[in-house]
DNA sequence: CTAAATGCAAACTCTTTGCAGGTAC
DNA sequence: GTACCTGCAAAGAGTTTGCATTTAG
């Protein structure tokens, strides 16, 4: 797998290791696919790894992100959420507050709010952590109090 | 101060109080002006309230974005922010993930990417809690490795 | 071999909850 | 007077850290 070959290289560069749980935590980011907490990528590498303890996938996750193998951002509940960066062109996470589903669109229809945010602050948006709460389709069709109200949690 | 007038009928309504800490939490919000994390909030409610515990904090806050009077976001650390929703028009915060400044800037030039969400998905972007990641001004002027690749604390 | 990484357990931070006493109305 | 609210303390959830042992290179 080209990906690991990659990290590989990266890691030994600074004199750091590949270690067969590391492999299995980029595994389970590829068997994933999408965005996932660090508990549900635990989850999915103890599949094949039981004896994985959860504080390895925190270790792994940060050092995969300082070395922008996985992009993270904060999921609606606060947590943070990872995926592969490769995985796809940079794109906005639309997340919804009353199912918690995950639509995902292009930065093109975005153009215009980075190119604003830039000239007139000279502030420079991350296109890799995009991620916008809302209600989709399914949940704005049904309008129960509870969803508008208590949009946390 | 018609705010705390409007608060108070609101609850009312539904047999709740308008208490001392209650006034003093929403003065707080009007003093700090902008985004605020519950912490913050409560650091500024004791210069006059000392007593005050940070549960009643929490739970205020609750209270208050059940009432839409305050609006609540993810800042770049993963905590909530509040700030008080008629405070401004609905707008996107920009917070710097080296400095943590946060900068604010109405949806107009956003609106190419609302209506995308909408004829695409039906997905509804909620106007009031946008808060995007980047880099501000003055930190893309000095990219310090370290700005640049632990982003996190 | 040896520094780096892991698993375990314990610590930490932020937030929530249960409860007895206090208070708005 | 009576619910509602508060402060306190303790519990929870998610994440981080210290340390002895294991392991990649």
């Amino acid at each position: 797998m080209s990906c690991e070959q990659g990290l590989f290289k990266s890691l030994r560069r600074r004199g750091l290791r590949l270690t067969a749980q590391r492999r299995q935590i980029l595994s389970a980011l590829h068997e994933i696919g999408q965005l996932a907490t660090a508990e549900e990528i635990f989850r999915c590498v103890r599949k094949d790894a039981p004896s994985m303890d959860i504080s390895t996938v925190y270790r792994t996750l940060e050092l995969l992100r300082e070395f922008r193998v996985v992009t993270c951002v904060q999921g609606n509940d606060g947590h943070h959420r990872y995926e592969l960066a490769h995985h796809s062109a940079p794109h906005v996470h639309m997340v919804c507050r009353a199912c918690g589903k995950v639509f995902e669109v292009g930065l093109e229809s975005l153009q215009p709010f980075i190119a604003c945010a830039r000239e007139r602050y000279g502030f420079e948006v991350d296109v890799h952590a995009l991620s916008v709460e809302g209600l989709c389709h399914a949940c704005c069709a049904r309008p129960r109090v509870e969803t508008i109200i208590s949009h946390r949690k």
